[in-house]
DNA sequence: CCCTTTATTGAGTAATCACTCAAATATATA
DNA sequence: TATATATTTGAGTGATTACTCAATAAAGGG
């Protein structure tokens, strides 16, 4: 008897992500969402409950996506060369909304006004960070790495190795890619 | 015949940096800066003219002080020891309002928008860049490290991992001053 | 003391913010 | 087709935004 949206749910909460990404919380307004999604403010509220909610969404969404592309990349090249080549894939992807990561964007946003947003955030890099560890290990016991090294360090390092780079990539006149090669590198000679 | 202002213009420059700097640009409402400066709109408007002005004036007073913490530190430690000793120094202040950089949080919150604060944000980034390329040129000439790498280069990677480090010293649960450690023994490498 | 010049005050501006809700509309089942 | 249930609409809410300005106060030179 009930009466369906007529969108596709997932698809609003990846054009809301994109938004976010670019513009970040505060410089995203419910108008700018309203003629992204397409939506009155009673469907969007009816939908979603709130702009923090679906920001939520959003960065479930971009977390998972990210590790997913990890996990494909790490199925296809092993362990270390997926290290070494996501952070060009990283900052190559000239569709996204931008370089810079969308998690550390919204915990530098949020995290001085006790944001729950920034502490959500968190949790998605440090999920990020274990599978890193993950891959680290696997690379040592395939004997890619040393294993002089403690995986967890290394994963720690690299991951603000990568934070770095996708800010430096947000910057005008900055040779990133240049620096996605210097990790990699650097990764080749543990 | 003219009065005076009441008020330390530099210091009230000063007290507006650390807001900004934790809080950000749409963070910090003009509400906060007149109880922080103890200013009414009037005065405040005439002081400075805009919140965007005194933004400005903010980021100007956060970059010169940033080089001469550098400088100074270069002057005592030489070269490559002051390059190994400033990640520990940039995160362990704990008087700080913030541990990630101000003028890397300016540019990913207003770089979306082509505000010009971003790009000014990221002209001061450059300088402070281009200090870095003068002190590993320095190192090189004293034999302090190799002179087969470009110092550009060098410095190029050098912010980066800065800027990753104190956006990592952010987060919680994560120890930055080990990857602090571990960016200054990666330049003893050199 | 007067007068000129500047600083300070604080109520008030229009615009925008996230959000609400009653009415209208569409859909699936009975 | 009738009814129950859900979605969509969009004008409107109070709060907050950055900012203005006329009135008042203060300070130094004559």
């Amino acid at each position: 008897m009930p009466r369906k949206p007529n969108y596709d749910r997932n698809d609003l909460i990846a054009r809301a992500r994109d938004l976010f990404w670019q513009q970040g919380w505060a410089g995203t307004s419910l108008k700018d969402l309203e003629s992204a999604l397409q939506m009155k403010p009673g469907s969007f509220y009816a939908a979603f409950g709130s702009k923090d909610a679906l920001y939520r969404l959003a960065l479930e969404k971009y977390a998972s996506d990210g590790l997913a592309r990890l996990d494909e990349l790490a199925r296809t090249l092993g362990p270390l060369k997926s290290l070494q080549r996501f952070p060009q894939v990283v900052i190559g992807n000239d569709s996204a909304p931008a370089k810079a990561c969308m998690l550390s964007k919204t915990l530098l946003e949020l995290q001085a006004q006790n944001h729950p947003l920034a502490q959500d955030a968190n949790l998605h890099l440090l999920n990020m960070e274990s599978r890193f560890a993950d891959l680290f290990t696997q690379a040592q016991k395939a004997g890619e790495i040393s294993d002089t090294h403690d995986p967890a360090a290394l994963a720690r390092r690299y991951q603000s190795d990568l934070l770095g780079l996708r800010v430096s990539a947000e910057r005008a006149g900055v040779d990133a890619k240049a620096i996605a090669d210097e990790i990699a590198e650097s990764l080749a000679r543990l």
